[in-house]
DNA sequence: ATCCCGAGGG
DNA sequence: CCCTCTGGAT
């Protein structure tokens, strides 16, 4: 069985669809309780029709909203873009920013967001700490952890720079697609064997976890590392 | 009926 | 710190 998430998930990657640094910071506004499988439907015409940060600063609302509707959160999200594109054009000359103290100033743009932009627009490496990360943290002990700040890190002192950004893939994939916040899928989890919470049944396994004495941080390597 | 790859606001 | 915002998947 497979134990390392680099084994597990060697192709991971970011599945949002995007060409440029805006696109992808649009596209990740968008992902907010949201599939990437449903931003991807809505992106093509919301990209052909908004291609510059000028263009979001001066959108119509109600037809920048009709784009993006189907993703949820629609007003928020329409109103973060407008706010986006207004700062860009007015602090960045409508270029996206590829330092996160700059990032992070910009509306609908948290922590997350930033990170995501970072690693996969500018090749910049970034560990993006997603409510996955938190939660996998979690289930595997790391209490001490809780903040995202601090996940970011332990991690960077145990990980190579170099793999932060795959390392989020991974993580963050795993998230998805296996160690769910409802039901966990343990039975194909390629680090069950490490896992405290494993044994316990889907309903009983973030207590486990609570009370479980988490394995060393170093096991985080066997999470993902080719290191 | 309930949950979900976030961020801003009160 | 807690609340809200939305559609879609399950």
């Amino acid at each position: 069985m497979k134990r390392r998430l680099d084994e597990a998930y060697p192709d991971a990657h970011c599945e949002l669809d995007f060409r440029t640094p805006l696109e992808l910071i649009v596209a990740v506004v968008l992902s907010a309780q949201c599939t990437d499988k449903r931003v991807n439907e809505v992106t093509p015409a919301l990209f052909s029709r908004y291609p510059t940060a000028t263009d979001y600063a001066g959108a119509q609302r109600a037809e920048l909203e009709e784009l993006i509707r189907p993703t949820g959160f629609y007003r928020n999200k329409a109103s973060a873009l407008m706010g986006l594109g207004a700062a860009l054009v007015e602090r960045f000359d409508g270029e996206v920013p590829a330092k996160l103290n700059d990032l992070v100033t910009l509306p609908g743009v948290g922590r997350k967001t930033a990170n995501v932009v970072l690693g996969n627009a500018f090749d910049v490496p970034g560990i993006t700490v997603d409510t996955h990360f938190g939660r996998l943290v979690r289930r595997w002990g790391w209490t001490d952890l809780e903040d995202p700040v601090k996940v970011e890190q332990a991690v960077g002192e145990l990980i190579p720079r170099k793999e932060w950004t795959m390392l989020s893939h991974r993580v963050i994939f795993h998230g998805r697609r296996v160690c769910h916040a409802r039901k966990p899928a343990c039975g194909a989890c390629p680090l069950a064997r490490d896992c405290p919470a494993f044994g316990a049944g889907p309903t009983e396994f973030d207590e486990a976890a609570k009370l479980v004495k988490g394995p060393e941080r170093e096991h985080l390597l066997a999470l993902v590392a080719d290191a």
